[in-house]
DNA sequence: CGGGTCGTTGACTCTCATCAACCCTCGTGG
DNA sequence: CCACGAGGGTTGATGAGAGTCAACGACCCG
């Protein structure tokens, strides 16, 4: 994916959070930011730092993680091409966690004036930002569940489905290239690689996916979803782009039930 | 805690996350609301719901949490007053979570058109709330460590830091009165009731903390830090109030407590 | 072709879940 | 005043899911 269509799926992403003008997409793809090249492995941000920047990912996938006292590794989220990595960051004033790039990866490091004039010049592009902090939130919810109340098996199934979603839109291929380690997913299910391995083999036999080196297949997204017990909502699909994404969203009516009898 | 003295206490805080001035204090302080009493363990908010207002905690304690489709739950967050507790399924549009009053609790209905408008006029305002929320982000990711990464000593242990931060700033007291049952704090980790159970007796074995009914005793808080691997720099406590927690953030917190004691 | 990273598998161990019983406390009502 | 029931806390016996240790295999790249 290359800089300029990276940035123009940012604004329509963008576009889907909040209703923005001519003059905001002109801003937003006005904004100066200095291109660089980040290896495999290498770190966007540290805990710790004081980033000076917002850095917005343009190719290649990063992901968070924190290092426990005991030298454990949590991967806390994955992120694409078109997300800002380490906003929250920027304006917590202080990292309280890592972003490392999980592959080759190219990003647009936006100085931390010119993202603050934006939001104070540009309050529905500010809006739009919020409400991309706030998604990423309610996915750090679910992984909550997914590594608290979830075995290993379910766990691994309900990652492979957010996987789908956040790489292959609209899940139209049938599949995606997952370029982690197992041990990497291990550090993201919270179990040992040993057992990922395990875990994946027992999802390749029940059919719920396939594997060709690390390109995930998946012949029955229902049986997976099922399996998973993966409900889309926390993902908030419907504010991430107009009308994508179509077919999602049909078993979200389960959860839609209002009760009005409380506040 | 009184309504005034509660929404006094939410403008401090706000005034930690963004420089406010005397219009946005008045702001703040004028909003709309209806005063509401919600009882023990009803529901704020639903997973499904489209909120029209936004809720703030003024006395007694809240919990987020998701239901899996195999009946476990998992708990989220704990909230005290001075929360809005659900301002993100507001923006959000949909409730991806549930709200549930952890106690009995007095909460203000604010009307989300009365949110709205004091984002798009007061946008110092706007930047303190989405800070707010970004403060809840990064607790939601120590959490994913803590159910992911840490044995069920060391994350009951980090559980109990959390909450003494949270429901005795400053940590002058020594402890807190913790209105959760086994059960709910199982939920919180991640584990069954009785396993926490006989984790809770270890933790009294060896001194970390002493119970007199849900009361939570902490009698060396330096011990306790160190059993969690505790770092309070994701709870982003500077940005909280200002001038906020003198003393955490060593292990002198004794000598810093005397000193105070001077002021 | 050799070395390194990653994936795979087996044997054994341990944390935590499960099931079940029993206790205590407190509020209620006879 | 005591009986009763319900919710929550405590404890023991047993089992399952995941961790640990260790070895080997597959693949890639220089």
């Amino acid at each position: 994916m290359s800089l300029r269509a990276t940035l123009l799926s940012m604004v329509r992403k963008f576009e889907g959070r909040a209703p923005l003008d001519d003059g905001d997409r002109a801003a937003l793809l006005s904004l100066p930011f200095e291109e660089r090249h980040v290896g495999q492995h290498r770190y966007i941000a540290r805990e710790g730092d004081r980033p000076r920047g917002a850095t917005l990912l343009i190719e290649g996938l990063a992901i968070r993680h924190k290092i426990t006292t005991g030298g454990a590794r949590q991967i806390l989220s994955m992120h694409v091409p078109g997300d800002f990595v380490d906003l929250e960051n920027m304006l917590l004033k202080v990292a309280d966690h890592n972003v490392q790039a999980l592959t080759d990866c190219q990003v647009a490091v936006v100085p931390g004036a010119a993202i603050s004039s934006l939001i104070d010049a540009r309050p529905k592009i500010a809006h739009a930002l919020w409400v991309d902090t706030l998604i990423d939130a309610s996915i750090f919810r679910e992984w909550i569940v997914n590594v608290g109340r979830r075995d290993a098996f379910s766990a691994a199934c309900h990652l492979m489905c957010e996987f789908a979603c956040r790489l292959d839109p609209g899940c139209v291929t049938g599949g995606y290239e997952l370029p982690m380690t197992q041990e990497q997913l291990a550090d993201a299910l919270g179990v040992t690689p040993v057992h990922v391995n395990r875990v994946l083999r027992d999802l390749e036999d029940q059919h719920l996916i396939a594997r060709r080196k690390r390109f995930i297949h998946i012949p029955d997204w229902a049986r997976l979803r099922k399996a998973a017990g993966f409900n889309e909502l926390y993902l908030h699909l419907d504010q991430s782009a107009p009308a994508a994404f179509p077919g999602l969203g049909d078993h979200a009516s389960i959860a839609r039930q209002a009760d009005e009898a409380l506040v």
